[in-house]
DNA sequence: GAAAGAATGTAATCCAGCCGACAAAATAAA
DNA sequence: TTTATTTTGTCGGCTGGATTACATTCTTTC
């Protein structure tokens, strides 16, 4: 979604700090001090909040080449609004406020593809509002799933894309704003159907036309 | 939302020219070009897309001093993914794209006012997420009253915010995503409760305190 | 004014999908 | 290996809220 270029990556490595996380280790969470931002090097990001009661609702996932932490950022708001924790290893660069500023400032192109992010981000938001209004959940689902795949897939000519994803029914229901035992059942509707193709418990083919026939619209 | 100084209006009245819409109309519609911003000085304005049986699903509502059609401008996309129909008599500047770039490229601290603009929606559209994830349907009824009310409204000492809004049921039916006939129970629940009064067809009055009771979380 | 059209209220039916409870796999730890 | 922990499968019961179907009331238009 973001294709930086070779400059600003120099430029970034320059002003930046690199930090690993292992899986499930917290990067930054709800009602912390936002004074920095993060450039994703490797692996996912879920962008969540916890509830009053416990549960965990997600309302974006993050991939390589992404920036995180912006919006409070960009808004001059001074405290997190959501949490972001590392779904398998990931490697992060850090950007204090002031140099990302500093750079934006200074690099006009850069800070043009900033704006097209955040406008990106906001119409994918839009749908994803969208998607809630009009689908049932198994159309909700298939619409994640296909998302990820695309991500994070090698794209087949047949329309069969490769991955590897290992992501938990539990963290499919937070995405999804649903329960467990309801993913359990379409995923193996799915499967039967042959829209996806696992291997142990690890999703390694989705058929985009197969799964597009799961959503409404 | 977004605070325009006087010299950007200036500007913008230099480079746009005035339309007013009557209640009903449509602005722009999906799948049109798009190669315009619009900028509201006056009236309410809807953000939809039409499902392919015939339904609408908002996304978000627009409010005088708002930018409309944005997004897509910034993420130089060519065709408007959303529609747009002004909800009362709406009184509007339309810019044009290139004059519009030209702009935020002269007036660095306008575009920096967009930039935070664009994150504030965004922020705004991920905490609809959340609610539609969370709340059950009353919730999503009274956050909408709520974030309705603030706009547009005058917030007396006590909590109690003084409007004017004329919404049929249908239209609040397409922003929660939800069945006209439960939006009447819901409301009718809300005015016994004191949550807000009416007057005739016309809201008129939101008890903050007592509608927020209703909300999860 | 009357008549047509919109917007609301109400009630009965029905079903997607949540929840609780538990068994069975699979992974990780010891 | 054995044991503990996490992740999945499955099955009723229950319920929020969609859907259908009218009746009523308010607003326009003629």
């Amino acid at each position: 979604m973001f294709e930086i270029a070779e400059e600003e990556l120099k430029y970034l490595n320059q002003i930046a700090s690199e930090i690993k996380y292992p899986k499930g280790q917290i990067i930054f969470s709800t009602s912390q001090k936002a004074n920095e931002v993060y450039y994703i090097k490797s692996g996912l990001v879920k962008i969540y909040r916890t509830t009053s009661d416990g549960r965990q609702v997600s309302v974006a996932l993050r991939y390589p080449g992404d920036f995180i932490g912006l919006a409070e950022v960009l808004s001059n708001i001074n405290e997190r609004e959501y949490s972001a924790e590392a779904m398998d290893n990931v490697s992060i660069l850090i950007i204090w406020k002031d140099g990302f500023k500093k750079m934006m400032a200074e690099m006009p192109i850069f800070s043009e593809k900033i704006v097209r992010l955040m406008s990106d981000r906001l119409r994918e938001a839009q749908n994803t509002i969208y998607d809630f209004i009009m689908n049932p959940i198994q159309g909700r689902l298939a619409i994640f799933l296909l998302a990820m795949a695309e991500r994070s897939g090698d794209k087949g000519a047949d329309g069969i894309i490769h991955v590897r994803l290992r992501v938990t029914q539990e963290e499919l229901a937070c995405v999804i704003g649903s329960a467990r035992q309801t993913i359990s059942s379409l995923l193996n509707l799915f499967k039967e159907d042959g829209s996806i193709q696992y291997e142990g418990r690890e999703i390694v083919g989705v058929n985009t036309n197969k799964l597009k026939t799961w959503i409404q619209e």
